[in-house]
DNA sequence: ATACATACC
DNA sequence: TACTGGTATGTAT
């Protein structure tokens, strides 16, 4: 079939497998020789078997595209091609050609920082990373076939003699740091794409440039060397004016465009050679390369043009340590793109250079021609950008970096077939996710649990909640559902997995993030729920109700939903919120205090522990009931009273008889102001880079202390692993608040859960009032309070910077929230 | 909203 | 022995 599914390299058959030598310095290799060892190498794994798997898929596609292609009559497309040409028109239109773009990019970035602290390496095959992935390759192993994203131990099959250095980000982030200072210079608002790479609107720089004087663009040899490395280049010998030979990293073959100019009158009376770059933009952008060079031992290469995706195309051109202009014209544009192959254009990778491939498209040049058909074979969104590509033209302004959508972390690992060890694995991983989150001050709503099997066969499972979490427990007790779920699907056999990973995503706002210090009642009160946070989906027909006033209905609703199959356990429960509105920072600091320990998250996950709750509100006054009589969410009694400070005094009195026996309280970790401080410092620095911070970044809730504290009176744990029979098939019991189906048909273990999704989402409507960070909720299971069900408590501090004190008026800085729960209400499935 | 695929470094 | 990890986005359901 002549469909290009084999394609004209002859390589259809396995092209994921094969060379990629799309890429600087492999020009002229083997490929053959290559792609012989490399399929010697892999043929048979599971990880082949798997590739095949997904070659066939995208040949699938691709057959499927070429049936659709086949019934398109010639008047659909004469109709596409008008189409087609209407937007190209309109598109031509807004053609600006008036910016002046430059993409950067380090070359070789990981090897070159190896090679420059480690000069033995220089003349060697060498590359970065380890047996199992490489990172990046120096030019000498590119020359063997060794390349990125090539695992070692298929590169070692190439070159024998390769030489791997595991990696070091740690110092390549500060390289770049000093990179990235460098572009600052050329343009304040650069953004960077990843450690190595950048594009920079030179515009600006350049307009200002032509009235510098010729002492602004003269630059030294050596001048301030800050780089990492430790040793320094003695100045004499080595500071020749070929700017190739002052980097450890020889190109031998490099095509630099760089003249290097810089004869004799670029020695200056200090015995310093320096050099003097013009006006032009060719010129700003070799100076910039060149102070890189100066600063770092290290080349970059550089592309220019009137836009984005060409600039990064011309960066590739001249690679390494060297760089690219493409005029501003038209034609010029016009020119380049129709020799263009279309894989080099970012964003067409291997599966749509394929499926192009098929259509008998190669260079861009083809796909002017095929507009029409691609329009009626590809998404809007895909032939649009296509289109664009086909005329050259990308964006000519350099968006500002966008806040992050998205947080994870996963690692591969040998085969993890046991339950208990697949929950270890989730639970560690969340505490990183939950690390990095609070880092950041972020919290998210959707969860994500990513799972690779031995056949490298992947899957993903996310759940997104009502409220946004960040906490270690919060995130487990979803990752670990999903994980549950997973295992239960697969029973009796085990998952057997090579990879696990935990995401975060669907981040609030940071409106969000930032809300003022509300009241607490202003969540009792109907029409005052916190707008800014959305109305969980099962009660959003009833946006004017209070927390308490839809978790009730939700109740009532499961309540009739299930009259007949399950009776309604408990009556009516109170609930009692109490605050104070002691500010002195004293007090907060003392229970700041009180609250620290040496507890670490991991430590928690089984029994016991937590907090002195009796230090808590002395109430004074401000509080609300639902109700005559109290019930007390410790021991479940009821307290013939309405007086809230004798119901709380009854709470704290069973409280300390709960927390006399020894071992059963631990106290939870809190975060100390110090500790945020110096997050916000670090932050600062962070940011200082790109953008000002805000002018109100300081604002109070990032002084904000929450310490959630969540007793749970079943004997089960939280995070509890045993594993579940699956073959007695009891009712499957659905959470009708994380819709979670649970796998245990124990009903005092599925009200617990119930229980502690409710009262989370309690949490979360008040925690989503704080800026993080927030003290992870600490699940407590504590023996001594027997079978009296479950409590729910809520400290939210505040600790007073001299600032926040300034600018707030209304202070609630300790408030307590108990509310103590029931729940029989089920579903059943 | 979820799952999966593609892409980039 | 051994084929990554982090983020974004597109496509399909």
């Amino acid at each position: 079939m002549e469909n290009g599914v084999n394609n004209s390299k002859g390589e259809g058959f396995l092209s994921r497998m094969a060379l990629n030598d799309n890429k600087a310095g492999m020009e002229g290799l083997d490929r053959d020789k290559i792609n012989k060892i490399i399929m010697e190498s892999s043929k048979g794994s599971r990880f082949y078997e798997n590739e095949l798997k997904r070659e066939q898929q995208v040949n699938q596609r691709i057959e499927k595209m070429m049936l659709q292609k086949a019934q398109i009559t010639e008047q659909q497309l004469k109709k596409a091609q008008a189409e087609v040409e209407r937007m190209a028109t309109e598109l031509e239109r807004s053609r600006d050609l008036s910016r002046v773009i430059v993409h950067v990019d380090m070359d070789a970035f990981y090897a070159a920082v190896e090679i420059r602290d480690c000069p033995e390496l220089k003349d060697k095959p060498m590359a970065v990373g380890s047996m199992s992935m490489l990172s990046t390759s120096n030019y000498h192993a590119r020359k063997y076939g060794v390349r990125a994203a090539m695992p070692g131990f298929i590169a070692k099959k190439l070159c024998p003699n390769l030489v791997i250095v595991p990696t070091n980000f740690a110092k390549y982030r500060a390289v770049s740091g000093e990179v990235r200072e460098i572009f600052a210079e050329y343009d304040p608002h650069f953004q960077s794409v990843s450690l190595d790479e950048a594009y920079l609107d030179f515009t600006d720089h350049l307009e200002q440039r032509q009235s510098w004087p010729e002492s602004l663009r003269t630059h030294r040899f050596h001048a301030s060397s800050t780089a990492t490395g430790e040793e320094q280049i003695k100045l004499p010998q080595e500071a020749v004016p070929e700017e190739k030979d002052l980097s450890p990293v020889l190109f031998d073959d490099s095509p630099s465009s760089s003249p290097c100019l810089s004869g004799p009158e670029g020695v200056g009376a200090a015995g310093g050679a320096f050099e003097v770059f013009g006006t032009s933009v060719e010129e700003a952008v070799r100076e910039m390369r060149f102070r890189i060079e100066q600063k770092t031992m290290l080349t970059a290469s550089a592309g220019i043009a009137p836009n984005m995706m060409l600039a990064k195309v011309c960066s590739d051109k001249n690679k390494p340590n060297g760089q690219y202009r493409l005029p501003s014209t038209r034609e010029a544009v016009m020119d380049f793109v129709q020799n263009l192959p279309v894989r080099k254009v970012s964003g067409i990778g291997k599966v749509s250079e394929k499926m192009l491939n098929a259509l008998g498209i190669s260079s861009c040049s083809h796909l002017g021609q095929q507009m029409g058909l691609l329009s009626l074979l590809f998404s809007e969104t895909a032939w649009h950008h296509l289109l664009q590509v086909s005329l050259g033209l990308g964006s000519t302004f350099i968006p500002r970096h966008e806040e992050r959508k998205s947080m994870s972390t996963e690692r591969t690992f040998k085969e993890l077939s046991k339950v208990e060890e697949q929950l270890s694995l989730c639970r560690e991983l969340c505490e990183d996710v939950a690390e990095d989150m609070k880092e950041e001050g972020l919290k998210g709503k959707t969860v994500t649990l990513k799972l690779k099997n031995v056949s490298f066969e992947v899957k993903t499972r996310a759940l997104t909640l009502p409220y946004a979490v960040a906490t270690v427990d919060e995130i487990f007790a979803v990752a670990k559902d999903l994980l549950k779920t997973e295992i239960d699907n697969e029973s009796p056999q085990p998952l057997r997995l090579r990879l696990m990973g935990v995401r975060i995503s669907a981040f609030v706002s940071s409106d969000d993030k930032k809300p003022l210090q509300r009241s607490i009642i202003g969540f009792l009160q109907p029409g005052k729920t916190d707008s800014s946070e959305e109305v969980p989906r099962q009660t959003c027909d009833q946006p004017k109700q209070s927390f308490f006033q839809r978790a009730h209905a939700k109740r009532l609703q499961l309540q009739a939903a299930n009259a007949s199959t399950q009776e309604e356990g408990l009556g009516e429960k109170a609930f009692v919120i109490t605050y104070t509105d002691t500010c002195a920072q004293k007090g907060v600091e003392s229970s700041t205090k009180a609250n620290k320990s040496n507890c670490t998250a991991s430590d928690l996950s089984e029994n016991d522990y937590v907090s002195p709750i009796e230090a808590h509100a002395s109430t004074s006054g401000c509080g609300a009931t639902v109700s005559e009589s109290l019930t007390c969410p410790v021991c479940f009694r009821q307290v013939e009273t309405t007086d809230l400070n004798v119901f709380n005094r009854h709470i704290d009195q069973c409280l300390s008889d709960a927390s006399i026996k020894p071992n059963q309280w631990t106290v939870f970790d809190t975060e100390s102001d110090l500790d945020l401080e110096n997050h916000q410092k670090e932050c600062e620095e962070v940011e200082s880079n790109r953008v000002p911070p805000q002018e109100d970044q300081h604002s109070l809730e990032n002084d904000s202390l929450q310490t959630v504290l969540l007793i749970n009176g079943d004997n089960k744990t939280a995070t509890s692993s045993q594993p579940q029979s699956h073959n007695d098939k009891g009712p499957i019991l659905i959470c009708p608040v994380c819709q979670l189906s649970q796998d245990s048909d124990d009903l005092t273990i599925f009200n617990h859960h119930v229980d502690l999704c409710l009262n989370r989402e309690v949490l979360h409507e008040l925690g989503g009032q704080t800026l993080s960070p927030i003290n992870p909720p600490s699940v407590i299971n504590s023996k001594a309070l027997g079978e009296c069900g479950t409590a729910f408590c809520v400290f939210s501090q505040t600790s007073h910077s001299l600032q926040s004190l300034r600018s707030c008026s209304v202070l609630f800085p300790y408030q307590a929230v108990m509310f103590p729960v029931r729940t029989l209400s089920m579903m059943q499935v």
